[in-house]
DNA sequence: CATACGATCTCTAGTGGCTAGAGATTCAAG
DNA sequence: CTTGAATCTCTAGCCACTAGAGATCGTATG
């Protein structure tokens, strides 16, 4: 048999057991059989799946979004309009976060910069924490 | 008095009513006082202690990275050294998230140009998360 | 002074995406 | 057949809130 059990699938698909346990709680995957004692038992398309749903988080996909791509990718002949728009607003909303991390990165730098070495009374970090006006971008 | 209540002190603080009361329950911040029925009463330096607090949770830092950083403003003889290392720390992180997030939006946006229109089945956005090597950057 | 109604009270539970542990059972190697 | 690692189910915890129920309080008006 080419079945594998829960850790090898974790191994090989780079996962924690549980995840994969979690996984199926939430019915993104099944495994394909279960041993006679009640042992999870995967075949080579669980394998790919599981991949698929790791690469998806790893570019930030939700959960709801990756069970929809699944779901395309289950059914190869309908268009491919509802994968690019769920693709588009992802790397929308990713782009948003960049634009908000980059702000932040020039307070914090300017914070950091600035900061006199001294006391905290006279602490920059602290200043600018207490005081929204020393800032000069929105965050 | 000048005493406020806890929906005035949202309003003014940018919170919601029950953040506070979050931020109460972990040791965060304390009303001065309470009425006679027991509602919540702030004064101007509970005020300013919010304030403090929703800004560096606006720059990203965690609860104890405030609580820590609210330590040191109370204390303002100590050394700045302290309140410069969460800051440098935080910088840090946010710089980690900042390549990463970069990387990923190169990801996506190539899957997003990529796309055929077609059918689910040529479609590049399935096709790149079905198969890392797809992928010209790690993420 | 009574009433109405909005603000506040406490308490519990839910979010997302896992992670961690207890205690029982199963599997595979020797 | 025994040992010990792997797996099983179940519950609870993480972060930083958010949402709701049902009870009580505070205040503006009649």
């Amino acid at each position: 048999m080419a079945s594998l059990g829960i850790g090898k699938l974790a191994e090989i698909a780079s996962t924690k057991v549980p995840t994969i346990r979690y996984y199926e709680e939430i019915g993104l995957i099944t495994p394909s059989a279960r041993s006679e004692g009640g042992h999870r038992l995967y075949e080579p398309q669980d394998v790919k799946r599981l991949k698929f749903i790791r690469h998806a988080r790893e570019l930030g996909f939700g959960i709801d979004e990756i069970r929809e791509l699944l779901h395309l990718s289950d059914t190869p002949d309908t268009s491919c309009a509802a994968a690019d728009a769920i693709a588009r607003s992802h790397l929308e909303q990713v782009e948003i976060r960049l634009k908000k991390l980059q702000a932040l990165r020039r307070e914090l730098r300017r914070m950091v910069e600035e900061c006199s070495h001294g006391h905290v009374s006279q602490c920059r970090v602290i200043e600018v924490l207490k005081d929204h006006r020393h800032c000069d971008s929105d965050h």
